[in-house]
DNA sequence: CTCGCTAGTCG
DNA sequence: CCGACTAGCGAGG
């Protein structure tokens, strides 16, 4: 150790009697081992070793220990018989614990010291000094007065749990001395507790104040005669020798026999596995998944470690204070350590699946009490909530604004949820808040409302709720995050380690029904929440949610975070038991922020090219109704099919040829193009007109209207739990159905253009889905065919069609390639003629055909079939699951689209999975290659990017790379991936 | 004003 | 034949 190093002493006795207290009685899931003060323990180091710079201690160790009592007598006692005599035996929870921590101490590879006969403050006094002496600077993580002695300028104490530092000014502020006469004042007050006897009548008060009269307790004691109070003068003269016992009682010793020296302190790098085996162990999920992000480790591929400390006897913990104090509604959190019922989890359970399932049970049927829903309208209170949050690490939020649209909301408020114990569902307190802080008067103003009275204000209660909201070691929970995760980076916040609800189910019951808070609610606790219309009314009467009564906006916002958190508690354990953790982790919770960053950046739009666009498209439109209404010999309204029917099938007489399933006749393009291939001209016509229209109704007329007036961009909002495969969806605009196809679409995508000195990067996997059905269903020839390079709906052609590839006739080609777009959506017979206008019959042929040369697709297509019947669902190469419950319906037809639905999900399903991957890592390669390329749009299986001009060489072979090997390291593909990149100053010339 | 239907855009 | 979203129409509240 030299000059400068920063040496870390933890008071490990100190810690756990104090987190025991402080913390909520959490017991271990599957044997109910009291765990609490070790949980306090583990997420305490892992902050300091990982995080310590950015709590108030401010600077990071570079060594690091842990001291421990050892439980046997001390030098103490032999000085004084009675020294600690009152204690009583430790509490029987805690009890197992002081092994575990002792275990969790190495399992975190830091020095774990303890000296027989010697208290744990005794060795920090000496390694203190020690390195004072050598220039060192010394942090004591403790709060205990009896430390504070040895507090100098080089030597801080840290209140762990209080994030509060402790330094020569605070030992004043709080006693009245300055550190160095701490041991004399501590002689003087005496300590009930460690029966230390001190003098009689003499608190803290008079201690400090009788030290700055006679400068310290040997200079009292002998002139101990001077003082006026008569009672006062007499105890201290009778008292004398009890006082100079005291202070050797006090007096921390120095000059501990030392078994490490303090170059043996020096900080060591943690071993991963190791700890991630102990955090299992002990089943702190939240933090084995921090430790297995930072340490780059997969948590699941590493087994529980076996501990050493003897299994506790599987009890309730004992009935804290049985009382709630903060029965009825107060705004403040509720207490930690305080009422609880039942512990649902300790009853026996063994395995995940188990407590998932006692989870469910108690929260199918747990009442939800508003009556204890409050608002929060000031700082005291306010405090509160955040620091309860920041002790139990666990809090549900969630943002209430003034839009749906996260890019232009204001912010009306902040709800909280917090749970007293997270382990006592059924009977633990969970309670809620509402901060509002953007609430107007109401509209009965007539000066257009003002801003609410009584509320705090915004800018206050967000620089207090940021800490914790961007702090890492406080889990956040919430439903639907992307939104709240947004709108609050656009007030300069942003959020850390959280939880979706959304997701999580999402993960667990993609295909069973929606993710809606609503559904999900009615589907896990029973309950049908609030609506935002009953709130905040819709249509015309409809107000923006800031313009909402405080108290009816309290109570939607309060039930909306409880539902949260409640249905946290279910789906956290589901994943565990379902084995979906790594799903949720690594494609799905990750995409939240890189999302949500996605669409705050947006895309540029010339607005001046779909104005001209509109323009041309409405003249060309009027020209074909003239001509529309010429033919049909009347005016009517060409985008009715009802009426279109009308004229054609009726009026006209042309043969119709399908119906509807509402029995109306068709007018689909198909049916119109088929009447036009045999010579009818108004057919013809109207799917043109049908096209110039939908281009201007849904494209060149509709963009401009979602261009930000702040930004001048659009900012499109992707949905991450909207299909059952996992593949995403974009709304408001739909930025995934821009056209390409027809030369007149085409054009649109030229007025997605790039910012000056910037190019718009298109990159796009090539034929992904094919390759995934490669690799998923093993096929030689389409394996060979892809390691090749070679056209693959060529080589489908000449293997069926026995055609050679050199100079395939291009309707060889274009059959064999609709063929396999239908294997890929799980093949009928209809539908491929439909697709290819042939009999159905000839269609049969070809599937025949198609099996015969590949056998291998139909094992897939009926093993694929088969476990969706049996399970219910379908997974992809990575575990993701679809589910298809009407599958087993007993209508054939439903059956038989489900049944291709299955079939489909796993390919559509990876290669969703594989670019979600490469969208993942994306921003990390790229700030590690130092370049500033920025992801803004997500289609599929294409990705654009906007990027400098003098970047962009250096920045297409990043992006290939990075999403050709996207599925690395997880699945090792059995068929090449291969990505086609492009840049160009618009969207349709980089594409 | 809401909702279902038809149609058409994309991958 | 798979997966999405949106516009316009028109029926029903």
């Amino acid at each position: 150790m030299k000059k400068g190093d920063h040496l870390f002493l933890i008071d490990g006795s100190g810690f756990i009697f104090r987190a025991f207290h402080a913390l909520p009685p959490l017991t271990r899931k599957s044997d109910g081992l009291p765990v609490g003060a070790v949980s306090g323990f583990c997420n305490m180091l892992w902050k300091l070793l990982t995080d310590a710079r950015d709590t108030s201690v401010g600077v990071t160790p570079s060594h690091f220990a842990v001291i421990f009592d050892y439980s046997a007598r001390t030098f103490r006692k032999d000085i004084y018989d009675a020294y600690k005599a009152n204690r009583s035996a430790p509490p029987e929870d805690l009890v197992p614990q002081f092994g575990l921590i002792r275990e969790a101490t190495r399992a975190f590879n830091l020095p774990c010291i303890e000296t027989e006969g010697f208290e744990a403050d005794d060795i920090i006094a000496t390694y203190a000094r020690k390195a004072e002496a050598i220039g060192a600077d010394v942090t004591i993580v403790s709060s205990d007065k009896d430390l504070m002695q040895l507090v100098t300028a080089n030597v801080h104490m840290y209140d762990s749990m209080k994030d509060k530092q402790i330094s020569i000014a605070e030992v004043i502020e709080k006693w009245g001395v300055p550190p160095e006469k701490m041991i004399d004042l501590q002689a003087l007050v005496g300590d009930s507790v460690d029966n230390v006897p001190g003098i009689p009548g003499i608190g803290p008060k008079t201690a400090a104040q009788l030290l700055e009269e006679f400068g310290d307790l040997d200079g009292l004691l002998a002139r101990a005669g001077e003082i006026k109070q008569v009672k006062r003068r007499e105890n201290i003269l009778a008292h004398a020798d009890q006082a100079r016992l005291s202070r050797r009682l006090v007096e921390l010793r120095t000059d501990v026999p030392l078994d490490l020296n303090l170059d043996a302190l020096v900080l060591e790098p943690q071993d991963g596995p190791r700890l991630i085996g102990f955090l299992k162990a002990m089943e702190f999920g939240t933090l084995t998944r921090r430790v297995a992000a930072a340490c780059d480790c997969d948590a699941d591929a590493i087994e529980p470690a076996a501990l050493h400390v003897e299994k506790a006897e599987a009890a309730h913990g004992p009935d804290l204070d049985a009382a709630d104090p903060n029965a009825g509604p107060s705004a403040a959190p509720p207490a930690r350590a305080g009422a609880r019922g039942k512990d649902a989890d300790v009853t026996g359970e063994t395995s995940p699946a188990e407590l998932a399932k006692s989870r469910a049970d108690a929260f199918a049927t747990a009442k939800i009490d508003k009556s204890c829903y409050v608002t929060i309208r000031d700082v005291e209170a306010l405090d509160d909530w955040i620091r309860a949050a920041s002790e139990t690490g666990l809090i549900a939020f969630e943002a209430e604004a003034t839009s749906i649209d996260p890019m232009q909301a204001e912010l009306a408020g902040i709800s909280l949820s917090l749970a007293d114990n997270t382990h006592t569902p059924a009977g633990g307190e969970i309670c809620s808040a509402y901060i509002p802080l953007g609430h107007k008067s109401g509209a009965s103003d007539l000066l257009g409302g003002g801003t609410s009275e009584n509320q705090l204000s915004m800018p206050e209660a967000l620089e207090r709720l940021k800490p914790v909201l961007e702090d890492a070691s406080v889990l956040k929970v919430g439903h639907n995050l992307k939104f709240a995760y947004l709108l609050l980076k656009r007030y300069g916040i942003v959020v850390k380690s959280y939880d979706d609800v959304m997701l999580m189910s999402y993960v667990l019951e993609a295909g069973k029904g929606g993710q809606g808070l609503d559904s999900l609610s009615e589907r896990w606790l029973g309950h049908i929440p609030m609506t935002y219309k009953e709130v905040a009314g819709s249509g015309k009467a409809g107000v923006t949610f800031d313009m909402v009564d405080i108290e009816k906006a309290m109570t939607y916002a309060a039930e909306k975070v409880d539902l949260a958190l409640r249905i946290w508690l279910v789906l956290k354990p589901r994943l565990v038991a379902e084995r979906l953790t790594a799903v949720y982790e690594r494609l799905e919770r990750p995409m939240v922020a890189t999302l949500a960053e996605m669409e705050e950046r947006g895309i540029t739009i010339d607005r001046q090219i779909l104005s001209r666009l509109s323009g041309e498209l409405a003249q060309k439109a009027a020209a074909f109704e003239d001509e529309i209404f010429q033919l049909a010999g009347e005016r009517f309204t060409i985008g009715s099919p009802k009426q279109l029917g009308d004229i054609l099938f009726g009026k006209m007489g042309l043969p119709g040829g399908a119906k509807t399933k509402t029995g109306q006749w068709s007018t689909s393009a198909q049916v119109l193009e088929e009447l036009a291939a045999v010579g009818h001209e108004l057919p013809r016509k109207i799917v043109d007109w049908r096209q110039l229209t939908k281009l201007k109704s849904t494209y060149t007329d509709a963009l401009p209207g979602y261009v930000h007036p702040q930004t001048k961009r659009v900012h499109t909002s992707y949905s991450l739990a909207s299909t059952t495969t996992g593949r995403l969806s974009s709304v408001e605009p739909n930025l995934q159905n821009i056209p390409i196809r027809t030369t007149e679409g085409r054009k649109i995508r030229t007025a997605f253009i790039s910012t000056p000195g910037h190019k718009l990067v298109s990159a796009d996997y090539s034929q992904i889905e094919l390759r995934v059905l490669a690799h998923v269903a093993d096929i030689p020839q389409l394996r060979q065919a892809f390691a090749d390079g070679v056209d693959i709906h060529s080589m489908t052609a000449s293997e069926m069609f026995g055609v050679p590839v050199e100079g395939m006739p291009a309707d060889v080609r274009r059959r064999a390639k609709a063929i396999n777009f239908g294997i890929i959506y799980g093949i009928s017979a209809f539908g491929l003629a439909n697709q290819l206008s042939i009999e159905r019959s000839e269609a049969g042929d070809y599937i025949k055909r198609y099996f015969e040369r590949f056998p291998g697709i139909r094992d897939y297509m009926e093993n694929t079939k088969a476990f969706a019947r049996e399970h219910g669902y379908v997974e992809t190469i990575f575990g993701r699951r679809a589910h298809y419950p009407d599958i087993r319906s007993s209508n054939p037809s439903v059956r038989a689209f489900n049944e291709r639905a299955a079939i489909n999900a796993p390919i559509q399903g990876s290669a969703a999975d594989i670019i979600r991957r490469a969208m993942v890592k994306m921003e990390g390669v790229m700030s590690k290659a130092q370049l500033s390329a920025r992801m803004l749009l997500q289609v599929h299986d294409e990705l654009i990017f906007e990027v400098e001009d003098a970047e962009i060489e250096a920045t297409l072979p990043v992006v290939v790379s990075t999403m050709e090997q996207a599925a690395m390291p997880a699945i090792a593909m059995r068929v090449p991936l291969k990505v086609d990149v492009r840049a160009a100053h618009n969207w349709d010339e980089a594409h």
